[in-house]
DNA sequence: TTCATATATTCGAATATTTTAATATTCTTG
DNA sequence: CAAGAATATTAAAATATTCGAATATATGAA
């Protein structure tokens, strides 16, 4: 593994590592796609925050935007197979 | 998933969201165990900051370290399991 | 007990992230 | 084109993280 991959498998999960973007993400791991208006009623956040944490998800490669409409719906991208493995794998972590 | 196991998850996330530590952490899923001097020397970071980075690693309940004389050696925790799968599926990231 | 080695902890400065508020942009509809 | 809904961008303050240096602790050997 590159020293590049690395850093961009860092960034995946660093820009993960917020409940928010997590919540956003997962949720889009089972929904498949979800407007920003119904996200933000969902995860109880200002839309500003929503949009912005949509931002960072993007940027990092892991959810993409497709307009309709008046409304933008977001997806998993293409590349997020980390999270889907993640969640396939049942991810455990309350373990115990 | 609760509230709490959400916030646990990104708490996992968020410390693999760090070159260092995502090396320190893949590594382990590949060599069943090091201790910390050769993570030094791998890693090529002061000692001090190697240890800062397993602190946070065993904090988040992604490694453990064991005392073997006078040395500690670290490998992934039980509960790691994200990782290994992670691992095994080859995490594409530098797609495209 | 004293020395040397291995690892951990602490602390402050530098830097990055989060949050909130204000505002801007883009579409759709009338 | 004007108005309203949906989403995005920006900026500033609050907060958290990282890095480096100094220092502390623990263990094994002499």
């Amino acid at each position: 593994m590159t020293e590049k991959q690395i850093t961009e498998l860092a960034l995946i999960f660093k820009t993960l590592g917020h409940p928010a973007r997590l919540k956003i993400a997962l949720g889009l791991a089972e929904k498949t796609e979800c407007n920003v208006s119904k996200m933000v009623e969902k995860l109880g956040l200002p839309q500003p925050a929503v949009s912005q944490h949509l931002a960072a998800l993007k940027n990092a490669g892991i959810i993409e935007g497709v307009r309709k409409g008046g409304t933008t719906c977001y997806r998993l991208a293409e590349n997020a197979e980390a999270l889907r493995v993640l969640k396939a794998s049942g991810a455990k972590c309350g373990g115990k």
